[in-house]
RNA sequence: GGUUUGGUAGUUCAGCUGGUUAGAAUACCUGCCUGUCACGCAGGGGGUCGCGGGUUCGAGUCCCGUCCAGACCGCCA
């Protein structure tokens, strides 16, 4: 028996008792005529007490030559603690030791194992098992645990079925880059690592399966950011035999259940906007509706007069910043340079000042007078005393830029509260979107899709109008998760293929396992999958998902612990049938 | 693929318009210390200034290239 309590576990209450510790040294504070140890493990520190008097003159000799992080055995007394810490749950007593067993010695570690940390990023993702034993790592995957384990708890009690799906399955065109896995026993062929289980949770569904969940790795050759990793983690779910409204609803109430269980918010209903309207109002299809600064369309109201740049612009819109107008010129300028940077890419931003008397003064009153800065102020609902940024161009472009600026903005102005949760569904998605490199229309959610009923002929006339039943659950301007109601009809299913580009052959080649078996008694169907990754952090309150996954991969998608990816030898090589062509 | 910020002691960083022997904090080591808990005190060791080239009497500092890391854009059905 290594232990017979954890270093969490004792209190006034176990005076007296001889117990057994185990742990890693936290720290050693030798003060010559007596010894501490702070003992760690997952539960808690405890402290150990070495001394002149009452130890073994061996015993203590041996607590002298500890370091930062050896594994340790200790046998001793609960004794109540001559000064207490009142900072710490055991810090009424301490351990006399009687016996020590170094269980294993340990290097100096390149950081400090404490909260706030000396490491930096990189040091501590190659010592990543070191920086799990820091508390705010360990915290956050305990954390993880257990939204993992109310997730299954809600969905089981819910009569969803976990299922797993196989990971090596077939490269397919569309969307993100695949992950490839060459196959040795099938010569120059290869298996891709799914972006997500969809068509076999869809085929799950014909299979009878009714409701179906499953936590489930994805992978996604794509570049990275704070919040994308290469593998990444889904709640992936369908149902059958359901319309929109029946899976909206199921997962708002596991959404629900999860805030209240999770982080003790509770939340009613759940708002619903339009895809359009989200892009009109808030420039993004995952507005962040915890604050206001909803777009404002201002071309009528800047129109006919001499100012050439909005006269030109297919989009004049702007936000009213509350309080803004206390920002100093200097500051407005900075601003200005933020939403010009080429991250952002505005050319140029026109504010106005709504002054305490009531009057404005913009950067543009050249060529608007009083009554139409007026006008500006009551469509961005601009009240006194804030700041009217204002933007203009192309609308897609200007609609992002200023989107950007509307959340930098309430950054700075410390509107996004980790602790306060919106959820908002974002409804009616367009069925395909139109990629202005290719001039093509290629799925915006995926090619299987439904699109909204009596759609369909549009597909014809106006590919980029037809809705789809697409939505996305968004809390505080993230995409948490997205589904759709899928087609189910073979017939509908090629139609579609065929207008995203596919011939019949490929369609055959790529999908036809999925339309065969919508021949066979296929039920109406669709689902929703959750970024777990992403759902955790938020939840907890951060902002990049690398803390909340145990060994994450870097910007440049490398594990930097164990140093992958990596070349493999010739002899795999030639086992696979590999040649390697290599750019550089 | 692009924009941008950074790379100096084990670690986190400072080092100005180029100018003696590159600093601080912390960590580490040694000694002292009769209740520590961010212990304290005294002392000590520790540097290929990412790498390569260039400008210069002289480069951590300026220039070019390159590698690595972070953030963002493109990309992510």
């Amino acid at each position: 028996m290594y232990r017979s309590h954890t270093n969490g576990a004792l209190r006034l209450a176990n005076v007296n008792e001889e117990v057994t510790l185990a742990g890693w040294v936290q720290k050693v504070r030798n003060k010559g005529f007596m010894v501490w140890v702070d003992l760690r493990d997952r539960y808690g520190i405890t402290q150990l007490i070495f001394d002149e008097e009452r130890t073994d003159v061996a015993v203590f000799e041996m607590a002298k030559t500890l370091g930062r992080e050896f594994v340790i055995q200790v046998k001793g007394t609960v004794i109540e603690r001559q000064s207490k810490n009142p900072k710490m749950e055991t810090g009424d007593i301490e351990i006399s030791a009687s016996e020590l067993t170094i269980l294993n010695a340990s290097k100096t570690p390149p950081f400090t194992i404490e909260d706030d940390t000396d490491g930096g990023e990189e040091l501590r993702m190659k010592y990543r098992y070191l920086d799990i034993r820091r508390n705010p790592v360990k915290e956050n995957l305990i954390f993880r645990s257990k939204v993992t384990q109310e997730v299954r708890n809600y969905l089981s009690s819910d009569g969803f079925i976990e299922v797993e799906t196989p990971y090596l399955i077939k490269s397919t065109p569309e969307g993100a880059r695949d992950f490839v896995v060459p196959s040795r026993m099938n010569e120059g062929q290869f298996y891709a690592l799914p972006q997500s289980p969809q068509t076999f949770k869809q085929l799950l569904m014909v299979g009878g399966m009714d409701k179906y969940f499953q936590i489930v790795k994805c992978f996604r050759d794509e570049d990275l950011r704070a919040d994308r990793q290469p593998e990444f983690t889904q709640i992936d779910c369908e149902m059958a035999f359901i319309e929109q409204e029946d899976i909206l609803n199921a997962f708002e109430g596991m959404t629900r259940h999860l805030l209240k269980e999770i982080n003790g918010v509770e939340v009613g209903d759940f708002p619903r906007m339009q895809y359009d309207d989200a892009m009109r109002l808030y420039g993004n299809d995952k507005p962040d509706i915890r604050f206001g600064m909803q777009f404002g369309e201002l071309n009528e109201v800047t129109q006919h007069k001499d100012f050439g740049v909005f006269n030109n612009a297919e989009l004049v819109v702007g936000i009213a910043v509350p309080g803004g107008n206390s920002y100093s010129r200097k500051e407005i300028d900075k601003i200005i340079d933020w939403v010009r940077r080429p991250q952002v890419g505005a050319l140029g931003m026109v504010y106005s000042r709504c002054n305490d008397d009531g009057s404005f003064k913009s950067s543009v009153d050249k060529f608007y007078d009083q009554e139409d800065l007026a006008k500006w102020a009551k469509v961005t609902g601009a009240k006194t005393g804030d700041l009217i940024c204002i933007l203009s161009g192309d609308t897609n472009k200007v609609r992002a830029q200023l989107s950007a600026l509307r959340m930098e903005l309430a950054e700075r102005l410390g509107l996004r509260d980790p602790k306060v949760f919106v959820p908002l569904w974002v409804v009616d998605f367009p069925l395909l979107e139109l990629d202005e490199e290719t001039g093509n229309y290629h799925a915006m959610h995926h090619p299987f899709t439904s699109p909204k009923p009596g759609q369909l002929e549009l597909l014809e006339t106006n590919p980029g109008d037809v809705k789809a039943n697409a939505y996305d659950l968004v809390l505080n301007g993230n995409e948490i998760g997205g589904g759709s109601i899928r087609i189910h009809d073979k017939q509908i299913q090629a139609t579609m293929l065929k207008h995203l580009g596919f011939s019949d052959e490929d369609a055959k080649a790529q999908f036809g396992f999925l339309m065969d078996a919508f021949e066979y008694g296929a039920p109406p169907h669709g689902g929703l999958a959750f970024g777990l990754d992403r759902l955790v952090s938020i939840l907890g309150g951060q902002e990049t998902i690398r803390d909340f996954i145990a060994f994450p991969k870097n910007n440049s998608g490398r594990d930097v612990m164990i140093d992958a990816p990596a070349p493999i030898d010739d002899e795999q090589l030639t086992e696979l049938s590999l040649k390697l062509n290599l750019k550089s």
